[in-house]
RNA sequence: GUGGGUGUGGCCUAAGGGUUAAGGCACCUGGUUGUGGCCCAGGAGAUUGUGGGUUCGAAUCCCACCACUCACCCCA
């Protein structure tokens, strides 16, 4: 038989990791629902085209890193490689735009881009996604910021900054484009072969090229923020004196530049430190055009999209803990044939109080059964053998001071619940 | 897609080419008849990533593939 592995890039979240992943799907479920968010779940998968056009032909994202693949009816399906055009498709479909503006929606699970693994990247990764739909007041910038920032800050991060650019809109960024393709055409011989490429296609991602060769070039670019529409400039300026005043902090990085061709106005991320040569825990920004280019009513939009996996790995570097997830405090341990039928009862009863409770499985000694209980970490173990059945009174033994105390059988339930529900 | 490192029981690690691959953790069972954690004893568990090759002999050397890992690229 052969041995399976897990596909190359793939995750397995053992149970002694869910307490990390609990407390922060709960964390940030939470901080969500304070502002206003609903939560949203959009499939796995969508037609293939809608990722092409969302995210834009061209990038690398829609170039070579989507798991597409024919479905048995003929149609181009592709595992989502991010979330956002999903939730405009539905945002679209289920006619959202009749409800009270802005649609503020939530939602996360699985991501899937094929890569190369590495520290902090793979090929399925988890995404807790945010948007905002139907307004443009740079407020809503501001609120989904402060949510992945207060996200981060109660997880325990350090450091924290954002950093912060302006990719501008249709009215301004062909003019910046023009501008930096004509500077970098002047200083064609100083750049790396990428780069030559790169002011093809997708001429704004030359900024973040991290060739050696390119670094002087990139140092003296022109700044997009010198070429802002006035719209684009006061929006951004909005934003700023918001952070401001909120002593937000954040750096202005020139050479922030997504990867998602949607962005317009503000794109942001947030860096951590502890995941490797990744360092964005969260990316986002405004994606104005975006609804429409997906044939909807023109839409204003803004969000972030973060990984799951990394902020988890970024706890564990900064010594973050975070409490155990609940497991039973009671288990039931029987001796003899007769007492089998009168521990399933009682373990039945614990558990329909609600009180979590394991049953010994099988035939096994006193011994055996504690041993196990001990392991399970429960606070008490029943005890019920031949005697306790003919005298009615069960045993209940504290597993932390090894006081063992009567209870009749029929009072187990009470006398556990008292001093589980009082602590 | 490119480059570096690694690959021994569930986990960590040993075995400088030579008898049945060793140890620790974890797991299971016992240490008298119905009592956990500590201690003691015992047990189960590995075709040494896979396939070739060199050799009388390979976990050890060589090649290929695979996987993991780190980095580039790109991003969460």
């Amino acid at each position: 038989m052969p041995r399976y592995q897990r596909p190359t890039g793939t995750l397995d979240v053992l149970p002694e990791d869910q307490p990390y992943w609990d407390y922060v799907l709960t964390r940030a479920r939470r901080l969500a629902e304070l502002c206003g968010f609903e939560r949203i779940d959009v499939p796995v998968f969508e037609v293939t085209e809608l990722f092409a056009r969302g995210v834009g032909e061209g990038t690398d994202i829609v170039d070579k890193e989507m798991y597409s693949f024919q479905d048995k009816g003929g149609h181009s399906i592709t595992l989502r490689p991010e979330f956002t055009a999903g939730v405009i498709r539905a945002y679209i479909e289920n006619g959202m735009q009749v409800r009270t503006q802005p649609v503020k929606l939530y939602t996360y699970g699985p991501i899937f881009r094929y890569e190369r693994p590495q520290a902090g990247r793979f090929r399925q990764h988890t995404q807790f996604n945010v948007e905002i739909l139907g307004e443009q007041d740079p407020l809503a910038d501001l609120e989904v910021m402060l949510l992945a920032w207060d996200l981060y800050a109660g997880l325990g991060f350090q450091e924290l900054a954002f950093q912060l650019n302006s990719t501008g809109c249709p009215q301004c960024k062909p003019g910046y484009v023009e501008v930096l393709r004509a500077y970098y055409v002047a200083h064609a011989d100083r750049i790396c072969d990428d780069c030559r490429r790169r002011l093809e296609r997708s001429p704004l991602r030359v900024l973040d090229c991290k060739a050696e060769v390119c670094q002087p070039v990139i140092a003296e670019a022109p700044h997009i923020m010198d070429y802002l529409c006035t719209e684009c400039e006061a929006h951004f300026a909005r934003l700023r004196e918001y952070l401001d005043l909120l002593g937000r902090r954040y750096v202005i990085n020139h050479r922030l530049v997504r990867g998602l061709d949607y962005y317009t106005k503000t794109v942001f991320e947030v860096w951590a430190a502890g995941i490797g040569a990744q360092s964005a825990v969260c990316g986002g920004g405004r994606y104005d055009g975006l609804a429409e280019l997906l044939g909807g009513p023109p839409t204003p939009g803004v969000g972030f999209g973060s990984g799951l996996e990394r902020i988890v790995m970024a706890m564990k570097y900064f010594g973050v803990q975070v409490p155990p997830l609940p497991s039973p405090t009671v288990f039931v341990a029987h001796l003899g044939p007769q007492a089998g039928p009168e521990a399933v009862r009682l373990a039945y009863a614990l558990r329909g109080a609600e009180i979590g409770t394991w049953i010994a499985f099988g035939q096994r000694g006193l011994k055996s059964q504690l041993r196990e209980a001990s392991k399970r970490g429960v606070r008490y173990a029943v005890i019920l053998g031949e005697q306790e059945l003919v005298s009615g009174m069960a045993i209940v033994r504290d597993m932390e001071s090894g006081e063992q105390t009567q209870v009749p059988v029929a009072g187990v339930v009470e006398w556990v619940r008292e001093r589980t529900h009082a602590a």
